[in-house]
DNA sequence: CACATTTGCCTAAAGGCCTTAGGTAGTGCA
DNA sequence: TGCACTACCTAAGGCCTTTAGGCAAATGTG
């Protein structure tokens, strides 16, 4: 019986490729036990459960969009800076459809808390740096970043935008551009 | 033994019900024959699959929302047209997160083409004719629009900006204040 | 009204996923 | 070398989906 190897790190691992490859919804505790050429009920002593394997996935993919846009965002200010971090979440969508997916299962208030969720938000907060907003108004606007980058790329993974002019690519690049010019210019309450 | 009386219609309705009380990924055949006190099997007489079951669902949702928009922006304009149909999608949010989600179940292209998706899409490049935009930018402008719509109201159900101030409400009055002055000065490319 | 047909829900059963309990075989250290 | 520990296994129960075939209620026909 030659073992196989598991850890929790090479199941979360095999997990977020397995669901960039099918989809995060078919990730299973049995398919990733296919995959390891082992009884599900194995994957057990790793893993505290479906939920748990599920969170884990969640969990990486939230950190590796945060290094992403950590890196993304260095030396940046203004709208090179947007730009940067726009393209961050975006390109991963693309490449990790599954992973981008996992990012946003729902997780319970502690794990939320210690994830790298409040790094996302403390990097948009950093672009907005580059604008002249007070608070409350930087606020809503980290609110309003975060919704259409997120609300683009979702709609854009389901195929919202493809299959008629202008391509994608060209609406997102006016997009940033119309954000940019709505943050240099942002509305007196 | 006294008939249930199924009908698709009455699943589909039912089923929508059930997904605002306990979220749409828990709607399941089995759930909604225990709801109408009958066994699994019979659905199937109704209804093809449990795949089926959810896209009725979903279009379902997508028709109520298009009426409601429809209604909406009858007699409105600028500002006030872009409120209402806003307004629209976060109240219906509110009101049926589970027939929400439902809304972005993923449909094959002809159930698509055939849903009131299209509708949808009309009605927000009606919104648009307050404003002055020239195609393709009238395009772009649909996109944000829609990711802003969409991104919003889901990060808002996932909890994104509760617990902290300001309150939720009042970002989103301020992203439709900032989306209206970006529309009335769209920036040129 | 009696009978035939259709229709609606049932039981049975197979297959898949999740999860727990308890067993067995590698692995590493005394 | 032998023992303890760990890693994976088998068995089994529970729930979900789906198909096949059966019986009874509703509907229509002479």
């Amino acid at each position: 019986m030659v073992r196989a190897g598991l850890t929790p790190e090479r199941l979360t691992q095999a997990g977020a490729e397995l669901a960039d490859e099918v989809g995060f919804e078919q990730v299973t505790v049995s398919a990733l036990a296919r995959r390891f050429d082992v009884k599900a009920a194995s994957l057990y002593s790793h893993v505290r459960s479906s939920h748990d394997l599920k969170t884990r996935i969640a969990l990486l993919a939230l950190e590796e969009m945060a290094d992403r846009s950590a890196e993304a965002l260095a030396g940046r200010a203004g709208k090179g800076a947007l730009t940067a971090l726009a393209d961050v979440y975006r390109d991963y969508a693309r490449e990790h459809p599954g992973r981008y997916t996992a990012a946003r299962f729902p997780l319970d208030p502690e794990t939320a808390a210690a994830s790298a969720g409040p790094r996302h938000a403390r990097m948009t907060r950093a672009v907005l740096r580059g604008y002249d907003l007070q608070e409350p108004e930087s606020t809503h606007a980290v609110r309003l970043l975060g919704s259409v980058f997120h609300g683009y790329v979702s709609l854009e993974a389901a195929g919202g935008f493809s299959h008629s002019a202008p391509d994608s690519q060209e609406s997102w690049e006016r997009t940033l551009d119309a954000l940019d010019a709505l943050l240099r210019n942002w509305p007196t309450a």
